[in-house]
DNA sequence: ACAAAAGTGTTATCAGTACACCCATGC
DNA sequence: GCATGGGTGTACTGATAACACTTTTGT
């Protein structure tokens, strides 16, 4: 079976990294633009994305789509929504950009998120002009991809709440503090730091390190890990009922 | 733009229902039957599905499908996943049938779970010869269509156990003793009585009704009923971090 | 010595769990 | 009157939530 495009297949992905520093949750995005001689036609910003190839799984599609962006592979990735609408690619400048691309009009894309270390990708040089945005502050965004996106985020929002998914995020060694506002970032809710760090620490899969932070201009913290081999050990399914 | 079939894109459904008799959850499925002069080809059950037209929306398109095999429209739908690994037509039996149908080899399904009432399908001369089977005691399923129905089965659990879907499978008026049957069918495990009584009579929006069950051979229950309005006036996020 | 962030304890309240018997009804 | 499933109460335990000050470090 030789490589083909399916030219009405795409997969798109959500690329969510946190920036310890501004203690914000960013989204990947790339650059589309396009200019005539005497106009900007196109000028924004959109998923990384690809068509699917017939002779791919549809994981493996993004995973290919994830690296030529990052160049990085096993990250955390979820396939969360398929967005097929008719008219989902037929806003004037989505028309004027198919026009350059061998799209389909009518495209099913399956989306994907994926959660990594901020500090894991290197933009410098990126041929896409990929950048980080906050999510709370999305620049103007082609196609329907700030639906996916947003969608995308409240699929974490609620996923992050009974998964150690959030420290996919978080660089290996992390301190307390900075789990907690991760979550801050996330949810949008503030968490009182006691009883926050009183339960984490509880947690058998969180381990204390012999290590504290460095570089840092105060009172260097104690850097924690997560052990997903002692949370996988632990059944943690609880059939609490609580709708 | 006139409506045509998108060969490789289909959309699959899940229709889960409880039998409060049995008390066991149930699936619909339909009949695969194909015998040439001297044997049977194919003979086993598969989920109800279609193509996606070009000119309407995925949940459309599952909705036409549930309506073409129930009659029945405003139903709990929910699009849990898209399956289209390049192998997954491609056993023997699902060869053949495929000759006889207008499927591209490579077909990305859209599945989608349905959530109801048991009560309000009537299955007598259906065109498809649909049957219900408990979730424990499939038959012989083809295509990927077992795959596709315990992924859709494990996320209806996770999903019980946090929103108030599980009143889309009961009667409009149950007893309190059918919601925890439900519980324990769909999630596998014994709940005492006492206690989930306790719990659920509490929840505002479980109301006792002035009524009791009718023609029962024992002592009849009070009946209760779940109000939507209710629930979605008590702002029910909260943000448990249980990881 | 000071600024900044790390780290620490107690109490009150609520929710979950375990557990065994009586009651109302239809037959 | 009896079999069947419906319905009830209490005590224990563990988790959550509210709340403010001291400590450590780098500069």
């Amino acid at each position: 079976m030789k490589s083909e495009k399916i030219l009405n297949l795409s997969v798109d992905c959500v690329v969510f990294g946190y920036d310890t520093n501004t203690k914000s949750l960013n989204v990947l995005l790339i650059k589309r633009f396009l200019e005539s001689e005497k106009e900007i036609l196109v000028d924004d910003y959109v998923l990384t994305g690809y068509h699917v190839y017939n002779n791919e799984t549809l994981d493996d599609s993004a995973t290919r789509v994830l690296k030529e962006l990052t160049g990085l592979t096993n990250q955390y990735k979820k396939q969360f929504k398929a967005f097929g609408n008719p008219d989902r690619l037929t806003n004037p400048k989505d028309l004027i950009w198919i026009e350059n691309e061998e799209f389909n009009l009518r495209t099913v894309t399956i989306a994907y998120y994926f959660l990594l270390k901020t500090e894991d990708v290197d933009l410098k040089d990126n041929k896409f002009d990929a950048k980080w945005f906050p999510i709370n502050a999305l620049p103007e965004i082609g196609f329907d991809h700030e639906k996916i996106i947003l969608e995308a985020y409240e699929d974490l929002k609620v996923k992050c709440l009974s998964e150690p998914i959030i420290f996919k995020l978080l660089p290996d060694k992390f301190t307390i503090n900075e789990v907690q506002d991760l979550y801050q970032s996330i949810l949008g809710i503030e968490i009182d730091n006691r009883n926050f760090r009183r339960k984490l620490i509880n947690k058998k899969y969180i381990i204390a390190l012999d290590e504290k932070q460095v570089g840092v201009s105060k009172k260097p913290a104690q850097l924690y890990m997560f052990s997903m081999d002692i949370y996988n050990k632990m059944f943690s399914k609880n059939y609490l009922i609580s709708m």
